[in-house]
DNA sequence: ATTATAGTCAACAATTTTGTTTAATAAAAA
DNA sequence: TTTTTATTAAACAAAATTGTTGACTATAAT
């Protein structure tokens, strides 16, 4: 609502986002976001009538954000091994910059409700899934649900980085030595997809 | 702390495990817990002094007795497929009954620090993984460190049950329809870790 | 029968969190 | 210069959440 653009109400989404999407921390507070933006509590307010406001702002936008570098990756005209590289590493990017936002985006629809993201749309989804059947039928990929293709490549990527706390206990590996784990995972997911 | 065993305690740790774990009501108040179990919040605190205690109670036992199934699993003396097989099997179950365990455990960790974990030992993690890597010494699966089996299976079983209200929406499917999409993932899973 | 224990309930107090308001400041615009 | 606008700060009110207490019931043990 502000007229002149002064970047204080960006510089308090970055901080939520940081708070929530790479901190991990779900129960982030009003207080600790204005902490973490280096500012008084009101100017929250003075931007955002209400928490509720402010959080679905952060959702929204990252939401719009992301699925819109995903379109771009599923729609370049590269051949599809180009693509699926592309697909990852943007994926990636996003989930080591932020790896709780999938997280907050399913605890947040289980707790307000499905209607945040009601307006995701398929868009370039479906060509996408049907190059991948294409790919199947060539022989390039073992033949099954072309959805699997893309949950697999999900999964393979992010839930490890999700999990990565729980996974250097359980493991019992330094963080560091963890790190190394994962940096080479894209180059073995990437040839998992594509095995025969 | 109570003499006699009526299994109250244990109606209101499972009320809350129910509320955080399947429902993913991760900001889940000691009302909502009360009413959950159909009871007076007093009767919480009658059994644990603070609502932390309630949950660490929860997060632990949960945390033992899975790890115990996946050790008995681990440890059995079935060949390495049927002890793959049993492995998925017994991870499948909890998930499904569980989807927002894991998740609740790392974002409490988020929270609370990592202590709540800190008792996990290694156990008969390691053997197996020495096992794992035996099995790719004789070809049977692809070569790599034996750890990305691992985290390669929880991924692709687990990664997809947690995000399921997302990924409904994001492919346009129905809860039935994703469902059947779910069911087809064991088999394929266990096929895509075998694949040389 | 008396006593200890399990369990429930309602009321209360303390604390946390949220949202509002009002006043003050500073800078840009008219 | 006057006026608007962005921004901050402090104080306040309202709500939500948590934790405590004491009274009350029922049951099993002594």
């Amino acid at each position: 609502m502000p007229l002149k653009d002064t970047g204080t109400d960006q510089l308090i989404k970055a901080a939520a986002k940081r708070l929530l999407f790479s901190e991990g921390k779900l129960h982030a507070t009003t207080q600790d976001i204005a902490d973490a933006a280096g500012m008084n509590r009101s100017a929250l307010h003075y931007y955002y009538r209400t928490r509720d406001q402010l959080i679905s702002q952060v959702f929204q936008e990252s939401m719009t954000v992301l699925s819109l570098k995903l379109d771009q990756a599923m729609l370049s005209d590269h051949p599809f091994p180009k693509k699926v590289d592309e697909l990852m590493d943007i994926y990636l990017t996003e989930m080591s910059e932020f790896p709780y936002e999938e997280t907050f985006m399913v605890t947040e629809m289980n707790r307000a409700g499905h209607t945040l993201i009601s307006k995701i749309k398929e868009g370039p989804v479906v060509s996408f899934l049907a190059e991948v059947a294409a790919e199947m039928e060539a022989g390039n990929i073992e033949k099954m649900n072309p959805v699997h293709f893309l949950i697999n490549l999900f999964s393979l990527l992010s839930y490890p980085i999700i999990m990565s706390p729980l996974y250097q206990q359980f493991f019992q590996l330094s963080k560091n030595d963890f790190g190394k784990i994962l940096a080479e995972r894209k180059e073995l997911v990437y040839r998992m997809l594509f095995k025969i």
